[in-house]
Formats: C-alpha cells, sequence, structure tokens
RNA sequence: GGGCGCUUAGCUCAGUUGGUAGAGCGUCUGGUUUACACCCAGAAGGUCACAGGUUCGAGCCCUGUAGCGCCCACCA
C-alpha cells in the first residue's frame, strides 16, 4: 500500500479503464454463478459522423450506473454498445466535408461515394469508442454493433421481406415531402413547419356556361396550372347549386368539375379551394376521393414541366408564380390578394422549402403497429419514465399516417427490391433474383433507393441480440431499459415498440428512460452554428469523467431539461477531491481493522452506522425507482455533512485520545467501504482507484456487491444521545464563542467523554453542565 | 386547431403516496487545527406565478387566469 498523492490522479483513469477491459468485467458471463438473474441496455447507438456531445456524456452516465449498479446486484448484466451509420444526416454531413474540398457528392459514381462515406464513418466510429471509454462506459466490446453490420442488414432484410409480403409494406406512387435541394422524399417527421408571411391570392375561375365565377384563394398561383378541380365543403350554402358544374381554369382554359369535400374549411379563404392532387398533401387525398386526374407541373427540381404549358415549362417555381399572376392580372382574373401567416414545410436538416411530390416510394401501414404499441404501452409492458411520456407517445401514436421509408440517397442500407421491364417488382431478403417470375426476363434493375435510417434502427433492439435463435437474443430480449433523449422518442422509441412488437410478438423493453436535452448556460440548444457547444472531452481533461458525471447526474430531475454550467461541474470535482482526502484520512490513521462487536461502540460509531443504514437504504430505493438524482444527493450529503464533518471530526477526538481506537478504526474502514461502493456506479474511477490503493479487499470493486443492509445492531437510544451531543456542538458553534469562554449546558446529563468530545470539536475551554 | 410541460432563495434547480420550505453556486462574517482553502465554522436570503376550491392541514390534489417553452397537425 503506497500513500496516497495529495489528489486524484485524472491521468490514472485511463489505466483504471484498462484494467476493467482487460479483466472482463463488462461482460455479463462475469456473474455468470450467481444466479441473480439477468439485466441488459442496449445503448442508443451514437452517429458516426462527429464527436460525441454533452448529450452523449449524459445518456453514458445514466446507463453506466444503471448498468454497474445492477452487475454489483450479482446480475448477468448486459450493455451493448454500437454506433449508427446514421443515413440521411450523415449523408449532410458528409456533403458539408465534399464541399470544403470544393467537391459535391453529384461527382463520384454510387459505390465510390459509398466507400468514402464508408471510410469516414469508419474513423469517426474509432473516435467515438475511444471517447465512450473515457466517460467510463463499462460496456461490452465484444458485442459492439455497427447499424451496417452484415447480420443487422439481414435482419433488416427478412423483416422487410416478410412485412411485405403480409401486405404491411407496399410501394405507393403517392404524395410525399419532397426536398428538392437534396433530391429526397422525407417521411411527415423530417419536416419543419415555419411560420411565414405570405399572400394568399383570390382567383375567379369562370364557371362553364355561366356569366358568374367561382373564387378560390391560394398561396401558391403557379400550382393553379396542375389543378383538376375546385373543391367547396358539401354544407357550405353559398356554393351548393354550384357542385357538380364545371369551371374553366384560367389561363389554361381547362374544364375542371367543382366537387364537394367536408375536408374543405367554409370558413378559410373564399370557402372554395383550387384541387391540385399532383402538389399538395390535402389535394391529393381530396383527388383520390374523387378520382381526379394528377397533373405534375413541377418536377423534381422544383422546375415547371411541359405540362404546365409552353410559356412556364422551364421556369423555376417563384418565377412561374411571378408570372402566373402577372397573366391573371391581364386576364383580370384576381379579385384580390390579403396577407396572411401560414406554416411553410422545410427541410429539417437545412431549412429549404419542401415540395410536395407524387413519386414512388416504399411504405408502411402504420394503422396496426401503431395500434398495438398504444396496447403495449396502456397495458404497462412497457413503462415510461416518466410517466408524462406516455402522453405524448399517445398524442403521436393517435394520428399516424403510413410511413415512408425510402429515401433518394446512396449512404444507407440499399432497399432489397427488384424492378423488371415488364412492371413486376421482386422483393427478397438481400439475394439477386436470377430471373423475373412473371416474365422470366433477366434483365432487372434493383431499386436505387435506400431504407430511412430509422427503419432499421427502429430494429435495433432484437437485431443486436441476434434475432431470432442468438444465444444473447435468447438471454438477454427484452431489454430492461431504453434510454434516450426526448426529441427521438417518436423518430425511434414509438418505431422500436412497433417493430419489436411485430417482430418477435414481445415488447423490446420494459421500461422507456428518457432524459432531458443538454442546453447551454442561458437554456438555448447547443449548436455549432451558435457556437455554444461544450465539448465533452475537454471537460474530462479538466475535471475528470466521475466529476462530469455526478455534474449532469445531480440537480436534474429524468425528463427534464437540464441548462449546463460549468460551476457544477467544478462542484461535482471538488465532491471527488473530498472523498480522496477521506480516504487519505483514513490511511493515514488506520490499519487493518479488527471486528468489532456492537456493544463496544461509542456513540458516534453508533450514530454514522445508523445513518449509513438509513443512505443505504434510500440510495437503493432510489435507484429502483429510477430517480437517480435522489440517490446521488443522499451519498453526496451523508460523504460531506454527515461522514466527514461529523463522523470523522468526532473520530479524530477517539483516536487522539486512545479511546475506543479499534471500535473507530472498525467504523472509519466499514463506512469508508459501504460508501465507496455505493458510490462506484456513479463515479467508477475515484471509487475504483481509492479501492485499490487502501487495499480494501482483492476483488475489484466494480465486481464487489451491492451493499444494502450493514446487518450491524444499532441502538436507538445511543443514536439520540449522539443527536444530543450534535445539537449542543452546533448551539454552541452559533455563540461563536472564543476558546477562552465558558459555556453552560441546561438540562442536560452528558458523561465526561461526551463533554470532553464536545470540548474538542468546539474549541471551547471549559462547559459546565 | 389538438396536446404537453414550466413558473420554488440573487443564479441553476431538487422537492414521488398532502404534515412546520431544500441543495449547489453566488453573497456576507470568521478561520495558517498534521484528510481536504478543490477546505472548515457560521450568517443572510423564499406570502413555493396569480385567483378560487377540497382538507384539520396544500409547493404537492381540483378549477380557472397570466407569462414562458415544447410537440403534433392537410388552414389551401
Amino acid at each position: 500500500m503506497s500513500d496516497l498523492e495529495k489528489r486524484f490522479n485524472l491521468n490514472r483513469e485511463t489505466d483504471i479503464y484498462q484494467k476493467w477491459e482487460k479483466g472482463g468485467y463488462f461482460k455479463p458471463e462475469i456473474n455468470n454463478d450467481k444466479d441473480k438473474g439477468e439485466y441488459c441496455i442496449i445503448m442508443p447507438p451514437p452517429n458516426a459522423n462527429g464527436n460525441l456531445h454533452l448529450g452523449h456524456a449524459l445518456m453514458v452516465a445514466v446507463e453506466d450506473i444503471l448498468i454497474r449498479y445492477n452487475r454489483m446486484l450479482g446480475k448477468k448484466t448486459l450493455w451493448l454498445p454500437g454506433a449508427d451509420h446514421a443515413g440521411f444526416e450523415t449523408w449532410v454531413v458528409y456533403e458539408k466535408v465534399l464541399q470544403k474540398q470544393g467537391k459535391s457528392k453529384f461527382d463520384f459514381e454510387r459505390d465510390d461515394i459509398y466507400k468514402q462515406i464508408w471510410d469516414f464513418t469508419q474513423n469517426n466510429k474509432e473516435v467515438m469508442v475511444s471517447q465512450l471509454k473515457a466517460l467510463g462506459s463499462s460496456c461490452d466490446w465484444s458485442r459492439e454493433k455497427f447499424t451496417l453490420d452484415k447480420d443487422i442488414i439481414k435482419t433488416v432484410y427478412k423483416i422487410f421481406k416478410k412485412m411485405h409480403k403480409e401486405g404491411l409494406i407496399y410501394r405507393g406512387n403517392r404524395i410525399v415531402n419532397w426536398d428538392p435541394y437534396h433530391q429526397t422524399g422525407f417521411s411527415d417527421l423530417e419536416i419543419n413547419h415555419v411560420e411565414r408571411k405570405t399572400n394568399l391570392t383570390y382567383i375567379k375561375y369562370q364557371i362553364k356556361g355561366r356569366e358568374d365565377f367561382i373564387t378560390v384563394a391560394t398561396t401558391r398561383p403557379e400550382t393553379m396550372l396542375g389543378d383538376t378541380a375546385v373543391a367547396v365543403n358539401p354544407n357550405d350554402a353559398r356554393y351548393k347549386n354550384l357542385i357538380g358544374e364545371i369551371a374553366i381554369l384560367p389561363i389554361l382554359n381547362r374544364e375542371i368539375p367543382i366537387v364537394a369535400d367536408e375536408a374543405v374549411e367554409m370558413g378559410f379563404g373564399s370557402g372554395a379551394v383550387k384541387i391540385t392532387p399532383a402538389h399538395d398533401n390535402l389535394d391529393f387525398e381530396i383527388g383520390e376521393r374523387h378520382n381526379l386526374p394528377a397533373i405534375q407541373v413541377i418536377d423534381k427540381f422544383a422546375k415547371m414541366t411541359a405540362e404546365a404549358g409552353n410559356e412556364f415549362e422551364g421556369l423555376k417555381v417563384k418565377e412561374a408564380r411571378t408570372k402566373v399572376l402577372e397573366k391573371l392580372e391581364e386576364l383580370k382574373q384576381i379579385e384580390r390578394v390579403e396577407e396572411i401567416t401560414h406554416n411553410a414545410s422545410v427541410c429539417y436538416k437545412c431549412g429549404r422549402d419542401i415540395e410536395p411530390l407524387i413519386t414512388d416510394q416504399w411504405f408502411i401501414k402504420v394503422d396496426d403497429l401503431a395500434k398495438n404499441a398504444m396496447e403495449a404501452v396502456e397495458n404497462g409492458d412497457i413503462k415510461f419514465v416518466t410517466k408524462r411520456y406516455e402522453k405524448i407517445f399517445f398524442n403521436w401514436m393517435e394520428n399516424l399516417k403510413d410511413w415512408n421509408i425510402s429515401r433518394q440517397i446512396v449512404w444507407g442500407i440499399r432497399i432489397p427490391a427488384w424492378f423488371c421491364e415488364c412492371g413486376e417488382i421482386i422483393v427478397t431478403d438481400g439475394k439477386v433474383p436470377e430471373k423475373c417470375p412473371k416474365c422470366s426476363l433477366t434483365k432487372l434493375t434493383q431499386d436505387p433507393d435506400t431504407f430511412d435510417t430509422w427503419f432499421s434502427s427502429a430494429q435495433w433492439p432484437y437485431a443486436t441480440l441476434g434475432y431470432p435463435n442468438g444465444k444473447d437474443y435468447l438471454e438477454f430480449y427484452p431489454a430492461d431499459v431504453m434510454e434516450t433523449a426526448w426529441d427521438i422518442l417518436i423518430f425511434w422509441v414509438a418505431r422500436m415498440i412497433m417493430m419489436g412488437l411485430y417482430t418477435t410478438e414481445r415488447e423490446p423493453f420494459k421500461t422507456v428512460y428518457i432524459h432531458g436535452l443538454i442546453r447551454d448556460k442561458k437554456g438555448a440548444k447547443m449548436s455549432k452554428s451558435k457556437g455554444n457547444v461544450v465539448n465533452p472531452m475537454d471537460l474530462i481533461d479538466k475535471y475528470g469523467s466521475d466529476a462530469l458525471r455526478l455534474s449532469l447526474i445531480m440537480g436534474n430531475a429524468p425528463g427534464n431539461d437540464l441548462n449546463f454550467m460549468e460551476e457544477k461541474v467544478i462542484g461535482s470535482r471538488n465532491f471527488v477531491t473530498k472523498l480522496w482526502n477521506i480516504a487519505r484520512f483514513i490511511q493515514m490513521n488506520t490499519t487493518e481493522a479488527q471486528i468489532v462487536s456492537h456493544e463496544t461502540f461509542t456513540l458516534a460509531d453508533n450514530w454514522i452506522n445508523n445513518e449509513l443504514n438509513l443512505t443505504l437504504k434510500n440510495v437503493t430505493k432510489n435507484i429502483d425507482s429510477n430517480n437517480l438524482n435522489l440517490a446521488i444527493e443522499e451519498l453526496y450529503d451523508f460523504v460531506w455533512s454527515k461522514f466527514a464533518a461529523i463522523y470523522i471530526e468526532s473520530a479524530k477526538f477517539y483516536l487522539n485520545n486512545e479511546i475506543s481506537k479499534d471500535s473507530v478504526t472498525f467504523t472509519l474502514r466499514s463506512t469508508f467501504k459501504h460508501i465507496l461502493k455505493a458510490l462506484h456506479p456513479f463515479m467508477p474511477f475515484v471509487t475504483e482507484e481509492i479501492w485499490e490503493n487502501l487495499e480494501l479487499s482483492d476483488k475489484m470493486l466494480i465486481v464487489e456487491d451491492w451493499p444494502t443492509d450493514l446487518q450491524i445492531e444499532v441502538s436507538d437510544e445511543n443514536v439520540k444521545k449522539f443527536e444530543a451531543v450534535i445539537a449542543i456542538i452546533s448551539e454552541i458553534r452559533n455563540k461563536n464563542l472564543v476558546p477562552e469562554d465558558t459555556y453552560t449546558i441546561e438540562n442536560d446529563d452528558f458523561s465526561d467523554e461526551e463533554i470532553n468530545l464536545i470540548k474538542f470539536q468546539t474549541k471551547i475551554k471549559e462547559i459546565k453542565q
């Protein structure tokens, strides 16, 4: 046993981590013979396209605490790490990488760009792993997964084929959110709505065979070139007599019907809507209901097509708008224009306008999947921490629309579907089909599209464990906890529940633990563009991993966002140092402890034993109920305000005066051992280092048993006596007396030993009773 | 349009079956005690957003109001 240095040396963290890893302590098998059941968390795989941020640090802190706690309980504990190829996200990140080199992704062949991004993500993955290790993640690296691993893709293909066969997946020529800049379609979740001021133009369409007009109101006059109807509400008295009549589309003079549809709001605009099924979501639906043709007048690059007519073809949307308005003005068919604010759809990444467009995409029918998912939450198979997130979950699930899972980008899992010239579509589980089963042609082309990342990551919980026959799948599925931030609750968690229930007929996890977002000091979201991003690795270098983890857990109730302040990390670092110094005190003042029977305990021993029992009980209860903040605060308070401030200060009195030395030595060491164990999940590095240096056992702390009850008898009467001593000490201190003063205690009966203890702690010369 | 959350000490936040308001940081006073100044001893500071209600008792439960924030949604 070597003397402890003055402070905990942060460089030791790397060595400690390697010891754990080399010792195989992160593997569930380490608890093979303990027969305490299993515990499993699948780590949300961070995107392999950049560095970890503070949100990841919080994720690691929470999950590692749960994992280390359960490991100490003796369970076969699996924490499975991984990384996400993050399809579109990485696509955008890499686009910027290329931009810096003055290149574009359109400069490369498909395979070439794929290979480049593959290498890019592999490099990032390495950095990420080292960062996860620096945070102390005790996950089983031998089971690490990447979302593009062969076995993961195999599972995804298999399930895709199965869903297709069962009619849950279909290829549809439907209207989707098209991003003309990124040249891909999106699901409804990947678009944002921004409020925007715009002109609402009232246009008069003449009724065929009559002198009068019907007026429609639109914010996108250029789309009128694709109009195939005018719709009114069937209950609208103003237009009842026009239903079934024909309107004449200005400029193009196309004859279009006037139809009735409940979806039309009477109160908005003129109450009559122009219907452009090819370029508006609602119009598309109305078009389907009334069997209206869709005329595409805008192409994938947001330019006007030939269908728009000679004078408009090739114009950008905005140019076409100006020109259409000019024409209408000439024709005197603009009734009036008013300014309104409405919600425009934009790309969630870059904010550019979304153009609704009809394209061929793969969709998942979500009705039944959503129903089952809601049921699983309703009947308690899956619980949310905190419960209020269940409401958000239901709110979203209740109005789901079919999920577009195809993306027109190269980076991702390519869809295992092949097209034949005869029109047949062949879906396989990944194998290249030899010929068309319908016409026997051998010239087949694979769908160039890839899956929405979330379609594959929705299958992460079972795919990583080796569904359907893998040993880990059989042993660890479903996972105990899915821990993630609320911002991907619906992107990911909801879909994992749907897919997990569909594929495995079981819930993929029992508890969903939702943590909040880490914001900057003022509560603003951290982002590169704002320049307020804090790098967790810098904080680890400065204050250590334990301090960073503590600062993210303390005072942060589950599910709530956290405004990050470096001062909090400093405070946590101070606690690490406090613990370190307690270790030094114990090293300097005790040797191997004798076993002592409880009859010989001093008042202080008896009191701290009692306090420790209560603390351990509360800590365990709070971890079990997912209140990690309360658990660590309880420990913090015990260590600093009770063990250090009161017990150790009293211990000095006994040790200096050679009173009850064995008993005090025993209690100091025993209490400290329990504290180290209980603190270990929260601050693994410093506790392990102290454990080793004080030679507190021949095992590493990481695999010690979780401390529950002290198994030491406590005298309630003596607890009360010591509390009286504490009360007197604090009373005397309140008086701000000087050492020469005398203090008189009224109405109390203290022994000489107690009086001396009070004198020792208050430095008062004399105390009278 | 529908839904959710927040409002507690100067600041950031805890407060989980309703029982005399808590922490960290900051501020102020005093400390060169051999674990620790990344420390020790103490102090000041809150009509728990507002208004009603339930209750012997409400920061916590109910109703309403205001301010702030967020999510979902097809106002053309």
